[in-house]
DNA sequence: GCGGTTACTGTAAGCGGTTACATTCAAAGC
DNA sequence: GCTTTGAATGTAACCGCTTACAGTAACCGC
């Protein structure tokens, strides 16, 4: 039953190794020359002591807390695997801390963001939570911000990293249009006011309008992005005795697509025969759906890494207000009818 | 371009209310009564100044950081998703925040572990990267941890979650022999000394045994749980002029599932007629591969919860060694041959 | 030999909170 | 009326670092 961990501190090293706190402090951070003798001296003593400084008592002193933060709405998608990847790495190679919290504009009723200036160097956000103007306070206010899939308020230089959407959900409804005949196409929407659900609203759009294809809303449902979600969706539309009739469904994303495709299965629907499905991401289990699934390569790895990357450069000072959007890529497999 | 973001302190709160600083912190945290009048005027003075403490002052100060840490292997897991969800769900409830790192045994050689007592209040170990001694040392000095898919060192009290790997492995694995007459079956280890991965090859050697057929090192590969390197591993494995001759493979978990799957098929080997697939975990995709995959259902959102409760239990001083092994379930579809 | 650098080191004042201890004051007990 | 008590509040000492400032000694060029 030890009473407390009383640490080692930067005091116990300096007195062992006969020399002041600031000396230590700066044979540490290497931020001012320390004489061969004392580095020597002061090397032995740290690993002897084992010490290790304490984060809190540095972040007061420096105002500099070495982590940095990742805002989602929620975890909820296979999606984020590869996007935590890339942030992780880049934080790692950096020697920063990674706070991962979830945040959504309901949370704004319970609590405040849990992660910000306060206890952050800088956010990555992918979150509906905070609103445009908490964005441009933020901003106003100096605090580095990289925004992932989702783009800056008009005039405000906050650098974002998203993918395209608009052209490549537009290609690919073409494609059901143009190539599998298909003129029924029901989309699954994402969360409301989530950006790529949005972007790619006007995809769909924009396919059935060049189509000569009426808009029929009620082959719009709100599948979430999400697997459990979407499957309910889903299966309670065909349940609906089928009223509405319809030849094909674009998921909005991956892993939307294993609801839709296990309520379809359920259902007795043959995919591609009866209804073709489409997603979008490309993860990894993708190519080894039932049936294979045509959906859009978007690179979310590198999303995470260049965002990461990018908000390291706002620490360092190197100012940026792009936005930047990486290429995707439509992947054609046998959900949609081809092969 | 601000100067500085030079944020409101709690002495502006103190000046503005005509209180000390000490009031002010009595009030925000309630942990002393505040007479009636100076918390109406202190709730309209922190909500005018939008004030919000510095974590790290607080931190300093009290000697609790309100971070817990999760520490993983790598990231590289569909796997990761239910778990960090589980996680991020109890950490939110108690407003704490969450770190994730990377850490692993190989990490050692470059940098100490990126979390512990130094930056956080406890810790969720699933990564190999703190060996046993490691953990008897943290352990000591009182650091709450909580083991999750790894047993404690022998006779050291930390609690553990982890779910039942042998009996399922064995009876998976007899299924394999008895019901569909498979003899030679590949066997993808995950990482070398993941516990998971050790336990598996334990029930699948007994299983092996019990049906009195020789084991066979050659059929016995390293996928290291990871899409990707399954795949490697298994399209060399088969492109190696078929040397080995086997007739079925267990991946190990469904992520590696992916990887096999998509080798054999690039071979040209039918499953489940030629080869059959067993995996484990039951991940979202898994009903829906192609075809379905016949795998073990673990509750790993429920592990991540349950841990992180426990660690909760521990910081709240209730003391537990338990170490729970949460039940397993066998999910048959078509990729053993059934169906 | 002297002022001006340069290299190294120490002293001590914070950073923004928490909290032990002291103080005040009104209500209660006798 | 006087002491006791407890609620409400203030004062100030930390928590463990960083860093501005100051100081010393050695070295440089002239």
């Amino acid at each position: 039953m030890t009473k407390r961990s009383s640490s080692v501190t930067i005091r116990d090293v300096a007195r062992q190794a006969g020399v002041s706190v600031a000396t230590v402090s700066r044979y540490i951070n290497r931020n001012a020359p320390v004489s061969e003798g004392v580095s020597c001296r002061l090397e032995k003593v740290l690993s002897e002591l084992k010490y290790v400084p304490h984060a809190a008592a540095r972040h007061l002193a420096s105002r500099k807390t070495r982590v940095i933060g990742l805002l989602l709405n929620n975890l909820h998608n296979d999606f984020f695997v590869p996007l935590l990847n890339g942030v992780e790495a880049v934080v790692r190679r950096k020697g920063y801390n990674l706070i991962i919290a979830t945040y959504h504009a309901d949370s704004r009723k319970e609590m405040l963001p849990p992660i910000g200036p306060h206890n952050t160097d800088g956010l990555l956000v992918f979150s509906d939570g905070l609103f445009d103007e908490d964005l441009i306070n933020l901003n106003a206010s100096g605090f580095p911000m990289v925004l992932v899939h989702r783009t800056p308020p008009p005039s405000v230089p906050i650098p974002s990293v998203t993918v395209e959407n608009v052209e490549v959900t537009r290609k690919l409804i073409e494609h059901l249009i143009q190539v599998h005949g298909r003129r029924r196409i029901v989309f699954l929407r994402g969360p409301l006011h989530q950006e790529d659900s949005c972007k790619r609203e006007m995809g769909y759009k924009s396919a059935l309008q060049a189509n000569g294809i009426p808009f029929d809303e009620n082959l719009v449902l709100n599948g979430d992005f999400e697997r459990d979600i979407a499957f309910q969706v889903m299966d309670q539309f065909l349940g609906n005795d089928r009223q509405v009739a319809f030849d094909s469904v674009f998921t909005g994303d991956d892993d939307a697509a294993i609801g839709v495709l296990r309520a379809l299965h359920q259902h007795g629907v043959r995919v591609p025969e009866d209804v073709a499905v489409i997603g979008f991401d490309d993860l990894g289990f993708a190519p080894f759906l039932n049936p294979p699934l045509t959906t859009v390569r978007a690179p979310t790895e590198s999303v995470g890494r260049i965002a990461a990357e990018r908000l390291f450069g706002l620490l360092e000072n190197q100012p940026s207000d792009e936005v930047m959007i990486l290429p995707t890529e439509i992947i054609f497999r046998r959900s949609c009818g081809c092969q």
